[in-house]
DNA sequence: GATGAATGAGTATTCATTCAT
DNA sequence: GATGAATGAATACTCATTCAT
């Protein structure tokens, strides 16, 4: 997702908009750093050092460096643009006439985002990376977010005590389940998703189909057993 | 939780069940050891490392791979113990008259275990432990929670299509939660609990009440802001 | 002092005195590079990237490169520059008509170029740049001082057994004095030239009054506790 | 003078007196890494590196970690023992009889010991190694000073505006001097310890003859050229 | 058996210097 | 000629694991 998503467009252009535009060689080895970047964060997680980045690249670690001050601003750097790409899905969503298919489609496409991006949960999660760009996050987020949910609520079709705040929790909890069968089963998620969009519907009657199916327990045993690198 | 769990019991016999039982004092460092892992592990995640977990055990390192082949393997005894307690959990969960109440009250201590504790959560994700371990839980867990799953299905309260192997997904995901919001509110599980439960529920009239309040803007902001030591 | 200087004199043609003149472009930029450089180093020392210096000088480092051969060379080139300032009081001392007078004045006028200046304290003592330039200095100054002191000694006011090569020692002595009291008590080195001054001359019966006050206690534990960036 | 000094007296001993000494393997690697470590920083500062410091002692840089916490503790592992030693002379002088003789032969013992010790130079003119150690210094030594100093003046033999803390910088100035001709002449400084008693003195009828020759021109040119490593 | 000492590969980051644009 | 991008060796420090005492 990361691999892909806007990174081609302009906003990931010359190092932002506030400096003259980078050489094209450079810019050539800005986009590649951050395609390696996203490439190795998205699979294996923030734990990936730099050189390796690099060596990804194509680069000399050197060059990361002189493009971002520190593996912190390379983190965040991909943040912004998921954090970009996210707001983009919630404005997409608000346009939607169904309020609650709009709410349902705006989780779906996020967690969609989150599946499987090692990385991005982990920036969530561990917001090590400064500040600012949380600031940021929540500045842009908030406001859609809320009036997605505020909508879905008023038409009665969303529960009343839902709160906008519960939003985050809900892709990170499906984004740890994506996580989880990233090798196994990587949609398995959405089978949650459908669990708690009919948790969060104020009443019903029928039940949401699962269209996914659920693990068999061998699928499970086979996803305990995968290895993830290291815990350190 | 894990810090006194079952860990006397059957499990913890030398190291396997296959060696004569080790010398008194062998075992008393090898429950020591187990203890302050799980202590360290419990509260600060798998990164701590063996050094410190010697040290808090009042032992030398070389004790603890003298009892443990490498980290891994102390990992995963740790594991073990948890899935013991699990179990038990499960059992008592059996129990119960009520399947749909023993299913509720399975999940919730079952969350209970996991919430805040970060290494365990670390062990489910990760299983970078690998071996007998994981059969071993799936032998010891797969009819339990299968008996309660299948016992809340067959009254008509859960919804048919929920699986046996949604549990541990749905654990996972609540520790997620809990975890994200570990010096927040640590609560806050509870409250997507909730709506998975009123999500599992076959149908649906009336609204369980959240009875834990979200997140207010501010706290998930602070939430977001929270650093964690590192991604390696 | 080491920023104005007699920075334009002859000195600085070319990169040397046996190629064609520059550009003027590049001779603009060459004074701009060694005015940054000189700046610099005199307050933060040698330490400075010359990233930083081309930053300060308005050029990109590949000019810096281009102008002068290596970090080391851009050195030298301002330690010529500076023995021809330190000439310049010299000479100026050589007119006083007062011998004795004449090596106090030139010994403080020496001290107050080098108290402060991190950089050149640094070039006096690691001499890590070679050359021509040394012999250049030796063969500047070596004639001056020794007329300085020589007049001073034919007087009978300075002791006879005064040597010309003690005059860099005693200005290098009283410039680590300077740079040690820095920023508690810049002026502290006119106390030891008092002591020096009172131990070169031949005899005395008075003592000459220490005009500047030690440090008390208090403040040598300060300066003691100074930090100052790495050892390297 | 770091190299032998009093380092293999006790007080080098099991890692200071408060815990349990080290095995005798550990002391030996401790006292090889002390010795290393003495010998690099006093030929070279202390900008050698750890790596190499333990390059030296034979021993994997994992060792020298393990004996000491950063690269600060060792330094200030051999600051301590040098400050021990700078205070038994202090106190040695002390008993002499003629105060103005303890003066002076303080005062030539001090500078023996940091002449040619670039690494202890470093130590005293830039604290970068942490508070405690500074406060030690001055603790032990400003009243065996101040005695000494006090004592000089009550005779009437040393200037009455001499103060205590004139004398760190004269040790100072004179390390500064012998460091400088480290290669080319290491017994220079005593030839200005002789300017500077002249200077401390209250009055003089004669001079105190200078007993070291002072540089030739050649030596000092070969002095100015000679390379010390780096500028950083 | 227990201890803790030793090891060294691995991590983030800096900077002198070279070279494509 | 000027620019600044790229390079990579170097530095302080950590930690899983092995091995001498």
């Amino acid at each position: 997702l990361w691999k892909d998503g806007m990174a081609g467009s302009k906003d990931s252009g010359p190092a932002g908009q506030n400096s003259r535009p980078l050489r094209q060689d450079a810019e050539r080895n800005r986009q590649r750093i951050l395609a390696a970047a996203a490439e190795v964060f998205t699979e294996r997680g923030l734990g990936v050092s730099l050189d390796e980045v690099a060596r990804h690249a194509g680069v000399g670690v050197g060059t990361v460096y002189r493009r971002f001050a520190d593996k912190e601003e390379l983190v965040e750097t991909l943040f912004v643009e998921r954090v970009n790409e996210l707001a983009a899905i919630a404005e997409r969503a608000l346009e939607m006439p169904d309020p609650w298919q709009a709410l349902v489609s705006f989780l779906e496409q996020w967690a969609t985002v989150l599946a499987g991006n090692v990385g991005l949960r982990q920036m969530l999660l561990f917001a090590t990376y400064a500040g600012d760009r949380v600031s940021y996050a929540r500045e842009t987020f908030a406001p859609l977010v809320g009036a997605i949910v505020n909508r879905a609520k008023a038409t009665g079709q969303a529960r009343a005590d839902l709160a906008t705040t519960d939003i985050p929790f809900i892709a990170l909890m499906l984004s740890s389940a994506a996580e989880y069968a990233q090798y196994s089963r990587p949609e398995i998620w959405r089978r949650y998703l459908t669990l708690l969009i009919d948790g969060m519907c104020s009443s019903r009657h029928t039940i949401t189909p699962l269209t996914v199916p659920a693990l068999l327990p061998e699928e499970l045993e086979a996803t305990m057993r995968q290895r993830i690198p290291r815990h350190r």
